[in-house]
DNA sequence: AATACATATTGACAGCCATCTATTTGTGTT
DNA sequence: AACACAAATAGATGGCTGTCAATATGTATT
């Protein structure tokens, strides 16, 4: 994963109303209308966020009946975890802490 | 770290040159004119990309001379690297793999 | 066929954002 | 004091975004 793809994976993820439904769809699929009850947003508003979520390959959708359900999408995701986990403030600390930027 | 803090980070994180500027600070610090080599855009810019960065608490900075130094703050980036860790899509699947959404 | 329900689409709007140029502030050097 | 350099600030602008009301689409039920 490109720091690009993870630019527009956190783009998405920096609304709190998709950070939450991402939370809850770690407990496993959910259809839409399930969805709602847990926010303050209109219907439409949270059908655009859902796909938001899709189009950065966050969410997998399944249509079953009048109901989409929605789940994640485990090998984004996991890249996605991989490449924030990598950001590590002490990694190469010890080696750098005497290089002296002077810009001349 | 609540979820809206998180998404708040991730909404710093959602530029890809401000989410290279943090890849680059984890070889330790750097000031503003060695980060600037790096990048395609002016001086100010990269200092406003600075500042959003550090209005979240990911970076520290420290000034000598003519210089602003910048670091990652370890405490936010470790919180944020947990949170992101907790988004396992595979948690809780076979405790609701059974589970039916009708919405009625 | 008619109705009800779940979801998607459209169109609009206020607010935010990345970027730039120009300028200012602060520090060191000559 | 005058100059050079690093960084910050101000102000402007075009584009993007979260939200809504209204409408459309598709599916089941009566």
């Amino acid at each position: 994963m490109t720091a690009n793809d993870a630019a527009l994976i956190c783009r998405a993820l920096s609304d709190a109303n998709r950070l939450q439904i991402v939370q809850l769809l770690t407990e496993g699929e959910q259809c839409t209308c399930h969805l709602l009850e847990h926010f303050q947003v209109t219907q439409p508003t949270l059908t655009h966020h859902m796909r938001v979520l899709s189009e950065c390959d966050l969410l997998q959708s399944r249509k079953e009946g009048k109901w989409t359900f929605y789940a994640l999408n485990c090998v984004t995701l996991t890249a996605f975890r991989k490449f924030i986990a990598g950001l590590d403030c002490g990694r190469n600390a010890r080696e750098n802490k005497d290089k002296k930027c002077r810009c001349d």
